[in-house]
DNA sequence: AATGTTTTCGGCAACGTTTGCGTAAATTAA
DNA sequence: TTAATTTACGCAAACGTTGCCGAAAACATT
């Protein structure tokens, strides 16, 4: 159907080895000067470009590498894709993004369908879902590169690129203390994610070093990250009818922050004089709001560029890499 | 590094020729029920994943799609993306998303990328600076599967699904109208764009049906399509200072919608008793604005879908393909 | 003029897979 | 028992590319 010319019909069309052929399109030196010429101009013409897939099947490498996220639709992903891309494309490489929409079954066949493709390395977030990373390890252990970022495992010893959750939550439960609110709720994803676990340790910092005390009953996790407007709901909803009822909410993250405010919307009480709202997002709508909402942002496309950078070492590393580090990036608080 | 094993490893395990093992895992008839056994076992256990760089060598196509679409951190692009991919992986493709950022130069960079890879088709959205889609048409004359979705161009014919943008703008304008606006601005994207072009017809024609004059000062358009944040910031100063200031802005796009809400903001102006706004976007934090933003709302998910069903039928097509049809699917106006 | 060196190119194998063809062995038919 | 047929498998080529090895031609050295 789609056709397009080889190294064989050049050689055939100039009467010449395909080898010679390869060899002057590569500008070896043992190719004389005029053959040289003659292959590339009638390559320019016919418009050749190098089959990938023979390409791959030789060089045992795809020049390609696979992505993991939950969701594109979320600003902070999109934008750490942005980065991604940004320094793959200008290495050569492709990236296959994949979405697990929050559900650990399409992160298995997600990262089982790309190491069958035959990526050179996969840059993953994991999912809300996530708490068994048995089919990540299994692909480590085989040699496959995997940098994690965002969210990422305890368990798998390699590179790891994060934002400083644990500062960022810190400060805005700080900023919604310091504007006079007391009793500070949290509502936050899966309990088991890493993001998770820092962001609750940066808010129950701000509650002490503010000598608040802290209410098990306020923090809520949604098993989903947001991506079942049930789960969100109801978790707003027994927030409000506590007796000790929060007069704030620090959302830990993107999705979430959005259900949040559709709930409080629905219920009548989008409004800080009924319940104020500090959030993880990277979205730039927030201040359109009104009131508009304070937010943590994460450096994602620098997340994203950095998570890349790493993994690249990883693939075109001649020696195998056993010492891994942690990359830990600044949050900036928007206040709105 | 990671390896996998083959058929090669197989046979020679197995004590088979690597034809054999091959009949075998594909369960042809001229193999004995016992060896089918032993080679799906031993199969099985090695995990064994057929090579795809090899099959698309051999086959000649790579099952994968190509996707350019301008940013997928447009909600309306991010739905569609969701609709491809609930075809395509059912179907057994990969897909490639690239992002264009509205430039016609990453545009051609990324089909030339994408056609080079040996994708088995494309899906795609032009971007906003695309008015020469010459690159485009030499890839489909030299026939390349290719379905257009969304910004479709008027040159090549091959199959377009798109929303029914004139009745949408109608709506979202003779919503305004109907709210009691008498002077409605309108704000697109470039020009000459389909969807532009589709919105703007709507536009006028609410305007005649209701007996309101047209005013070309009141119609701006914003060549990079919300990209460049200054050219909506013109766009709408521009509208403000007319001396026929406009009351009402039927703005054509998601990030445009965005964009503009922004400058309004900024202007201390985002109040409908300012100026109220109608957009056309996917996207829904609208209602958590205030005042909350109508916008005409396009089944993005099921254009992608559709859009891929189509370029499947090429691409599958025994027989090359002459009849193309152009899909028209409705919009819904989500009156906020 | 004979030998040694370059220069320039072609042949072959290999990457992993499928498939048409060939062919021993096993089975059936005569 | 012999011939015809079926069963079950192997061989080799092909997809597009590169790299190793070999070799003809051109040139340089005695």
């Amino acid at each position: 159907m789609f056709e397009s010319s080889t190294i064989k019909d050049i050689a055939r069309a100039l009467n010449l080895s395909t080898s010679t052929v390869s060899r002057a399109l590569r500008d070896s030196y043992e190719i004389s000067a005029g053959t040289k010429k003659l292959v590339m101009d009638y390559a320019q013409q016919v418009n050749y470009r190098p089959n990938p897939n023979a390409l791959s099947l030789k060089e045992r490498r795809s020049k390609s590498i696979g992505i993991v996220v939950s969701e594109v639709a979320n600003h902070y992903f999109s934008q750490a894709i942005n980065g991604i891309e940004s320094i793959a494309n200008s290495r050569g490489y492709t990236v296959i993004i994949t979405q697990t929409h929050e559900s650990v079954e399409r992160e298995r066949t997600n990262v089982q369908h790309l190491a069958s493709r035959s990526v050179d390395g996969l840059l993953i977030s994991l999912s809300a879902e996530t708490n068994d990373v048995s089919h990540l390890e299994q692909l480590h252990e085989r040699g496959l590169p995997i940098v994690f970022f965002d969210r990422v495992p305890e368990r798998i010893n390699t590179y790891k690129v994060i934002a400083d959750n644990a500062q960022g939550a810190y400060e805005a439960t700080n900023h919604l203390i310091q504007s006079g609110f007391k009793k500070i709720a949290h509502i936050s994803s899966s309990g088991h994610l890493s993001i998770s676990i820092e962001r609750l340790t940066g808010y129950t910092q701000a509650l002490h070093e503010n000598g608040l005390s802290i209410n098990p009953e306020h923090i809520k996790n949604c098993p989903h990250g947001g991506m079942i407007q049930d789960e969100v709901e109801t978790a707003v909803k027994e927030l409000l009818s506590l007796q000790d009822k929060p007069d704030a909410i620090f959302v830990a993250g993107d999705r979430l922050t959005m259900g949040c405010m559709h709930v409080l919307k629905k219920l009548n009480m989008l409004n800080p004089t009924m319940i104020a709202i500090a959030g993880f997002s990277n979205s730039d709508v927030l201040d359109l709001f009104n009131p508009p909402i304070t937010s943590v942002f994460q450096p994602a496309f620098d997340m994203g560029q950095l998570a890349t950078e790493k993994l690249l070492e990883l693939i075109e590393a001649k020696f195998p890499v056993t010492e891994f580090d942690r990359e830990i990036l600044h949050t900036r608080l928007y206040i709105r």
